[in-house]
RNA sequence: GCGGAUGUGGCGUAAUGGCAGCCGCGCCAGACUUAGGAUCUGGUGCCGAGAGGCGUGGGGGUUCGAGUCCCUUCAUCCGCACCA
C-alpha cells in the first residue's frame, strides 16, 4: 500500500495540538529563539498559496531550531481590525466582528491543514477588547510622554512641566507673555499638546471622501488610496497623530545595527529622508517680516535670483502687493483645488505667480523677488526656498518658465551649457561670490555657514522627510482612542477605566453632519455619562506596532507584557513577512519599540534582529480563445486564423495548458454546448503571469493542494520552487516530482505494506551519503536557502534506493533532518521506528566529517581551461607529484600536440591546468 | 531622476573564482501492465553525421581559469520621487 497522507496528516496534527507539542517552555535553561511571521489580515477570500509561503520558511526554521536544542517560540494571530471588514459591514449591514470571525475560523482551518508548528495557545486578535485594552494603553503613555531632546529619549510629561514652572520661562499667548502657572488650563493643555508623543492639531491631511476617512502618506500610492484606488485630497483637519519625526535619527541611525535585507533599510532611509542644510532668514523689503528658506546649498546664496513660497505659506497673505493681489488668489485657489494626483500627475507643468513683494539679499542687500510656486512644499523644511536657477534643476526650470535672470557662480571641472542645464554637482570652483570666491564647493559650504551663524542670519539644521504619523481614522472598526473632552481639552483615560469598548451603532457610515460613524453611538456613550468620547478610531497599524511583544505573555491582564517575558524573550529572532511593509508597519514597530524601551517597559530597541521578506508569489492565468461572439472555441496554436477574444478561464480546471473540456462544459452554465477546435486533439489554452486574483480566475488554494497531494508535499513543493526572496509565477505542474519523492521517502522504510529496517551497521558509502546530507540541509536552513535543501533530500533519497539501504543507522538520522520540511511523514516514520517521543524534538544529527573524508579525486584535466579528460589520483600526492604524474599520461601528450607546457597549475582536489 | 533587485536549457532552478546546467517539470525512447494523472530504466543546453565547435542579457577588463570579481551598457520588476 502506498502512503497514506491523508490519515498520517491528520493523526499527526491532532497529536500536537492534544500534546500542546509546540508551546515554549515556561521556566527554560535552554537557549530561546523567537520565530515571528507577519500576521494575517482575514479576508473574506481566504489564503491562497502565496500567504504560506513565508510561514512555511519560518516554520522549517522554527522547528529547525528545536531539533537544535532552542526554546521556540513561534506564535500566530490575526491583524483583525481593517478596512475590508467595514466596507463589507456598510454594504451588507454585518457587524465587522460576525465577519472577522468566520474569516479568521476559515483561516485557522486553512493554516491547520498545513500542519505548522504554531503555540496557538499564544493568538492574539488586534479587535479583541483584551488585545486593544493594551493598544489604548500604549496610546495613552504616548499621550503622557514627550521628547527630551537633551536625553535624546521619551519621558513624561511631568518632566516637561517641571522646566515650564521654571520661573524664566515665558510663553506667548495671544501677544501676551505669561508664566507656566498663568496659563489657563486650556492654554496649558495647547502647549503641552505641542510636545506630547501623541497630539492633537490642525494638520495638512490626505483626505479620501470615498472612504470617509484621513489616510497616512504610505497608505497614499500615486495619489489615491491604497485600498480601493480612490482620489485623496488635502484638507487642513484637526487630528491625533503621532510624534514619530522625534524618532527620525534614532529609526535612522539604528538601522546599521540591525540585519535586514538592503532594500527594505534602504526604503527607510529614503522614507526618513534625511538631509543636512542650513536656515538662513531673508529680511523683506518694507517690512519687519523675515522668509526663512531651508537650504543644503548655502554656498549658492550669491546666486539667488529669487525665492520662493509654498501657496500655503503663511507669510503670503502679509507681503502680497495690492496689484498682485487678484493673481495671487486665483493661483492659491487653483493650487488648492488641484488634487494630490493632478499635481504629481503633472510635476513637469510649472506653476508659479509673483507677489509682487521683495526681500533684501543678506549679503549683497539687492532686491530679490518672493515668487509662489507649488513646486515648493508647504510640509518640508520652511515651506520656502531660496532659488538659484544654474544651480538647481527645478529653480532652472521655472526661472526659464518665466523668464527670470540665472547667475552662474560655479564653474564646473568639465565643460558645462548652462543654456540647457542647471549644474547641480558638489564640484567646481565658487566664482562671482564675494567672500567665497575660489573656494572648492565643500568648503564653500563650511565657510558660508559660519558666516551665517556669526551673523545671526540663520543656523546648520538637519530636515527629515519623515512626517508625523495621523493617527485618527474617521471609521468604525479600529481601536477607540481612549479620549475624552472636557470644556475642549483633551483627556486621555485612566488605566483602569480600559478598554474603552467599540460601542454599537446603527451604521458603519458617518453621521449626516460629516461626524465619523462612532458619533452614531447613543448618547450614553459618554465618560462619566457626560463628556464625549473621541469619534476616530486608530489606524489599522496601530495594533501590528507592538503585537510581538504581547505574543510574549499573551494572558496577562495586568500588564501589556511583564517584565519577566520581555526579558527572557527579548526581541524577534527572525522576522518573515512581505516587503510591502517597508515604510509602513515596519516602520511604525520599530518606533513603538523604541518608546517602550525608553519608557523602560521592554529592554529591547529594536523589534527584530533579522528580517526576510519573502517574494511574492504570482498567478499563472490561462485563456481560451471564443471565436467571435460564438460558442465556439480555439485551441491557442490556431488561434491566428480566427478573429478571437482571449476569456480567462479558472486554472483548476487547465492541467499543463490542456484545458479540462468536460469541467469548462459545468463550469459555466454558458459553456454547456460550447464546441471547440482542438490541436492534437486536444485544447491548449493561453497563459500569461499576473497577480494572483479571485477576478483572474488563477487562484490557487492550499486546501486543494494539501487535499490531493498533502500538506508536507505542499510545503516541500513552495520551498522548492526558487528561493524564498524571490517572486515567482505559481505554476502546480511541477508538484509531482515533489509528491514523488514523498512516496520514493516512504519505500525506503518499507518493503510493500510492512516496515523493514535493518540493524546492521551501515557501510561507509551510506554513512556519507546520510552526513553529507546532514551538513547540507544544517547550512541551507541557516543560509534560508531552503529550495537547495528540498533538492539534496531528493539526492540522498534517490542514493539511498540506488543503495538499497534500509539500515536504521542512516535512516533514524535521515528522519530528523526532513522533519522541518515534512513533519507529518517524519513523525510517522519516527514513530515507526519505535520512539515513542515525538520527532519535534528529537536532537538535530551531528555531522560526522571523517565519513566525508575522500581517499582519492578524480581530477579534471584541462589545458588553457578546457577540460578534457579526467585522472584520478590519491589526495596524498603534492602537486608536484600530481604535476609529474599528469605529463607522463598518453592523453596529455595527445594534447600537447609535442609543445612544451608554458605553466601547469595544479590545485589540490580540485583541477589541473596545463598552459600551452 | 534616485535607490533596490533580477537576467543561466522549452520551464522552475543549481553551481566556497576550478568539469556550467545539480534537483525537478516537460519532452523522447524503452520495460512492466487489467491502458494509467501508477511504477521502473535510459536519454534530453544549442549547432554538427562526426571530430568538434558554441554557450550564463551585450561589450570590455582582472586571472592559468569568470555565471561568480571589476568597469560599462541594455532589458525587466519593485520602492521612492518637485524633499530645496
Amino acid at each position: 500500500m502506498e502512503y497514506n497522507f491523508r490519515e498520517v496528516e491528520k493523526k499527526w496534527q491532532a497529536y500536537w495540538a492534544k500534546n500542546k507539542t509546540f508551546k515554549p517552555e515556561e521556566k527554560s535553561t535552554k537557549p530561546k529563539y523567537y520565530v515571528l511571521d507577519m500576521f494575517p489580515y482575514p479576508s473574506g477570500a481566504g489564503l491562497h498559496v502565496g500567504h504560506p509561503l513565508g510561514y512555511i520558511a519560518s516554520d522549517i526554521f522554527a522547528r529547525y531550531k528545536r531539533l537544535k536544542g532552542f526554546n521556540v517560540l513561534h506564535p500566530m494571530g490575526y491583524d483583525s481590525f481593517g478596512l475590508p471588514a467595514e466596507q463589507y459591514a456598510i454594504q451588507t449591514g454585518q457587524h465587522p466582528e460576525i465577519t472577522t470571525k468566520t474569516n479568521i475560523a476559515r483561516y485557522r482551518e486553512q493554516l491547520d491543514k498545513i500542519g505548522f508548528s504554531f503555540d496557538w495557545d499564544r493568538e492574539v486578535r488586534t479587535s479583541n477588547p483584551d488585545y486593544y485594552k493594551w493598544t489604548q494603553w500604549i496610546f495613552i503613555q504616548l499621550f503622557n510622554s514627550w521628547y527630551n531632546p537633551e536625553t535624546n529619549k521619551a519621558e513624561n510629561i511631568s518632566t516637561l512641566i517641571e522646566k515650564f514652572k521654571v520661573q524664566s520661562s515665558k510663553f506667548q499667548v495671544g501677544g501676551v507673555e505669561k508664566k507656566y502657572a498663568e496659563l489657563s488650563e486650556k492654554e496649558q493643555s495647547d502647549l503641552l499638546l505641542e510636545h506630547r508623543l501623541a497630539y492633537l492639531s490642525d494638520t495638512m491631511v490626505n483626505w479620501c471622501p470615498q472612504l470617509g476617512t484621513v489616510l497616512a502618506n504610505e497608505e497614499v500610492k500615486d495619489g489615491v488610496s491604497e485600498r480601493g484606488g480612490y482620489p485623496v485630497e488635502r484638507k487642513l483637519m484637526k487630528q491625533w497623530s503621532l510624534r514619530i519625526t522625534a524618532y527620525a535619527d534614532r529609526l535612522l541611525n539604528d538601522l546599521d545595527g540591525i540585519d535586514w535585507t538592503e532594500s527594505i533599510k534602504e526604503a527607510q532611509r529614503n522614507w526618513i529622508g534625511k538631509s543636512e542644510g542650513t536656515s538662513l532668514k531673508f529680511k523683506i523689503e518694507n517690512s519687519t517680516s523675515e522668509i526663512e528658506v531651508f537650504t543644503t546649498r548655502p554656498d549658492t546664496v550669491f546666486g539667488v535670483s529669487f525665492v520662493t513660497l509654498a501657496p500655503e505659506h503663511d507669510l503670503v497673505s502679509q507681503i502680497t502687493t495690492p496689484a498682485q493681489k487678484t493673481a495671487v488668489d486665483e493661483y492659491i485657489t487653483f493650487a488648492k483645488n488641484r488634487s494630490e494626483r493632478e499635481r504629481m500627475a503633472d510635476v513637469k507643468k510649472i506653476t508659479g505667480v509673483f507677489t509682487g513683494a521683495f526681500v533684501i539679499h543678506p549679503f549683497t542687500g539687492k532686491q530679490i523677488p518672493i515668487w509662489i510656486g507649488d513646486y515648493v512644499l508647504a510640509g518640508y523644511g520652511t515651506g520656502a526656498v531660496m532659488a538659484v536657477p544654474s544651480h538647481d534643476t527645478r529653480d532652472f526650470a521655472f526661472a526659464n518658465h518665466f523668464s527670470i535672470d540665472k547667475k552662474i557662480i560655479i564653474t564646473p571641472p568639465t565643460e558645462w551649457d548652462f543654456e540647457k542645464n542647471s549644474y547641480d554637482e558638489k564640484e567646481g570652483k565658487l566664482i562671482d561670490s564675494d567672500f567665497l570666491n575660489g573656494l572648492e564647493v565643500k568648503a564653500a559650504i563650511k565657510k558660508v555657514i559660519s558666516v551665517i551663524e556669526e551673523k545671526e542670519l540663520g543656523k546648520g539644521k538637519t530636515n527629515f522627510r519623515l512626517r508625523d504619523a495621523i493617527f485618527g481614522r474617521q471609521r468604525y472598526w479600529g481601536e477607540p482612542i481612549p479620549v475624552y473632552y472636557e470644556n475642549g481639552i483633551p483627556k486621555v483615560l485612566d488605566e483602569k477605566e480600559l478598554p474603552l469598548l467599540l460601542p454599537e451603532v446603527d451604521k458603519y457610515l458617518p453621521t449626516e453632519t460629516g461626524e465619523p460613524p462612532l458619533a452614531r453611538a447613543s448618547s450614553s456613550w459618554r465618560k462619566d455619562g457626560k463628556h464625549e468620547y473621541e469619534y476616530s478610531t486608530m489606524p489599522g497599524w496601530a495594533g501590528s506596532s507592538w503585537y510581538f511583544l504581547r505574543y510574549m505573555d499573551a494572558h496577562n491582564e495586568k500588564e501589556f507584557v511583564s517584565k519577566e517575558a520581555a526579558n527572557y524573550w527579548q526581541n524577534v529572532d527572525l522576522y518573515i513577512g512581505g516587503a510591502e511593509h517597508a515604510t509602513g508597519h515596519l516602520l511604525y514597530v520599530r518606533f513603538w519599540t523604541k518608546f517602550l524601551n525608553d519608557l523602560g517597559l521592554i529592554p529591547v530597541s529594536e523589534p527584530a534582529k533579522k528580517l526576510i521578506n519573502q517574494g511574492m508569489i504570482q498567478g499563472v492565468s490561462n485563456f481560451v480563445y471564443r471565436i467571435g461572439t460564438s460558442n465556439k472555441y480555439v485551441s491557442s496554436g490556431l488561434k491566428k486564423d480566427y478573429d478571437t477574444t482571449p476569456l480567462h478561464v479558472d486554472v483548476n480546471i487547465v492541467n499543463n495548458n490542456v484545458l479540462d473540456i468536460e469541467a469548462f462544459k459545468i463550469w459555466r452554465e454558458e459553456n454547456k454546448n460550447a464546441e471547440f477546435i482542438l490541436e492534437d486533439g486536444k485544447y491548449i489554452c493561453g497563459s500569461e503571469v499576473e497577480k494572483m486574483s479571485k477576478s483572474k480566475w488563477n487562484v490557487v488554494s492550499p486546501d486543494v493542494i494539501v487535499e490531493q497531494q498533502g500538506a508536507d508535499c505542499l510545503r516541500l513543493y513552495e520551498m522548492f520552487l526558487g528561493p524564498l526572496e524571490q517572486s515567482k509565477p505559481w505554476n502546480t505542474s511541477g508538484i509531482s516530482g515533489v509528491s514523488n519523492f514523498i512516496r520514493k521517502l516512504w519505500r525506503l522504510y518499507h518493503n510493500g505494506d510492512a516496515l523493514n529496517i535493518s540493524e546492521e551497521p551501515a557501510t561507509k558509502p551510506e554513512l556519507k551519503i546520510v552526513h553529507k546530507t546532514i551538513k547540507k540541509i544544517a547550512h541551507d536552513i541557516e543560509n534560508f536557502s531552503f529550495n537547495t535543501s528540498v533538492s539534496s533530500f531528493m539526492i540522498c533519497v534517490n542514493e539511498l534506493t540506488d543503495l538499497k539501504c534500509n539500515k536504521r543507522e542512516i535512516l533514524e538520522p535521515l528522519a530528523i533532518i526532513i522533519a522541518p520540511y515534512a513533519p507529518h511523514i517524519a513523525e510517522e516514520l519516527w514513530n515507526k521506528l519505535g520512539h515513542t517521543e515525538g520527532v519535534s524534538y528529537a536532537k538535530f544529527p551531528e555531522v560526522n566529517e571523517s565519513y566525508l573524508v575522500e581517499s582519492a579525486f578524480s581530477y579534471p584535466v584541462s589545458f588553457n581551461g578546457k577540460t578534457r579528460f579526467f585522472q584520478e589520483y590519491d589526495l596524498s600526492l603534492t602537486k608536484e607529484q600530481i604535476e609529474k604524474e599528469v605529463m607522463t599520461l598518453e592523453q596529455t601528450q595527445k594534447y600537447l600536440e609535442g609543445k612544451t607546457p608554458k605553466k601547469i597549475i595544479v590545485v589540490h582536489n580540485k583541477i589541473v591546468n596545463i598552459v600551452i
